[in-house]
DNA sequence: CTCCTTGTCGTCGGTATGACGATAAACCCA
DNA sequence: TGGGTTTATCGTCATACCGACGACAAGGAG
């Protein structure tokens, strides 16, 4: 191909898009906004917007972080998800746009930013039904992100991103069998994540928060791989 | 965040790069182009170009494929691997690409397209040591290119997508061996990719055509993923 | 004190793997 | 013709890991 000036180019708008992920009520959820104007005006959408000019998109997409979800960076897991350039995902014009995985704890952000009707956490399951149509090709990202997190569980520590420190066994292990959809074993699931080098570091501390006999608190280790990789039953 | 009118927004170019990786004199190696107009004139550079208004990424993709390197899609996987959009990446305007991950056998395909000294195979680790910049962030990219493709071929079977059918047992075990820079032990490897289910289909064909015993020929199976994993030493 | 709940350790069999020996089936060359 | 070389393929064995599951520990509720 020979080269061409990029300021002759038609142009496109670029914006990124979050999935953000947590779990709430024993479901995976995702923050989702009502969209206040046409197209798809009342129908839920996922956060985001136009990258701005001096911006880059990561930038981007951390900044959109806080101003929609109000969660400042550092507490969140944040990776670039996909690109999705359909040239009719939107009516309006041609609109490219990156999203972005973040995944977060519940607790420690009940979504600053707007009030509580524009942005929601609501069960993943529902959103993907055909029922609750989420505008543009939502569904379609949301659906590519939920199989990321499901497969990133596998090899990867980023379950911990899911739980508030200090957590337990347990609750690591409800994060598992939530995103997975499956049981786990509570006591092989023990022995994997507490024989893998790096995965957990304990606290010394106890807590009975769960009733039953006090489980120790660990915090993230710092392995962010998994080798060999959590099995799905 | 509130809403914008996509249209009054600064636009970008958008672009396609694509990073088409194959095994040549038993070394993994990137298309590259050189570049005719300046920025970085005279440099090697992925090929790639803008997307056009009524193209999807992906149909874009596809297309830069046909064009720069001759090859058809379906000979090819292919693949999106990231998104690229540092404001000053392209010193002319604000550009955001997405890269693909192309993975072609050798064999058929000695670049169409172009004439030889456009389009050139560089092993990629020429193109990765700073002696052989790359123009732009491509440098970058084909890191995170290569890197994608050596964990690929742990839990997938696209490393079939190097070989020309069919392909030797041996064949397929010396592609994981470039790509992965180690030697694997030809009998373990062998029990591996033979008693996983749908990796290999044999074609009950030999051939002699490396020296010694004949070997049994096979082409791509049905099975793309690889559980569990082909594992690295 | 007993039951209940949850956490943690151990055992056992099956499976996959790494290291490596042994055999098979072609070629080369004298 | 027959040995030597090369590569392909099968087999063996010890080890690591996993799934199933039993047993015990340590708290609370009644």
């Amino acid at each position: 191909m020979t080269e061409y000036d990029p300021s002759s180019f038609p142009r496109v708008a670029v914006t990124v898009d979050l999935v953000v992920l947590t779990i709430r009520a024993e479901q995976l959820s995702a923050l989702v906004v009502r969209r206040g104007e046409p197209p798809f005006k009342g129908r839920w959408a996922l956060p985001g917007g136009f990258v701005r000019p001096a911006e880059g998109l990561d930038e981007a997409a951390v900044r959109e972080l806080a101003e929609e979800a109000g969660l400042a960076p550092g507490v969140v897991h944040l990776e670039q998800l996909a690109s999705y350039g359909d040239p009719r995902r939107d009516p309006r014009m041609r609109v490219v746009t990156v999203a972005y995985l973040a995944l977060a704890s519940d607790l420690p952000a009940p979504i600053a930013g707007g009030d509580a009707a524009h942005a929601q956490w609501r069960p993943v399951d529902a959103l993907l039904v055909t029922s609750g149509r989420l505008a543009f090709d939502h569904a379609h990202i949301l659906a590519d992100a939920v199989e990321r997190a499901r497969s990133k569980l596998e090899y990867t520590a980023v379950a911990t991103a899911f739980c508030t420190e200090p957590f337990t066994v347990a609750e690591l292990r409800r994060v598992y069998e939530i995103v997975w959809g499956a049981d786990l074993d509570p006591r092989n699931f023990h022995r994997k994540v507490t024989k893998t080098a790096g995965f957990l570091r304990p606290t010394g501390e106890t807590t009975t928060r769960d009733g039953g006999r006090p489980a120790q608190l660990y915090q993230r280790g710092p392995n962010a791989k998994l080798n060999p990789p959590m099995l799905r039953g």
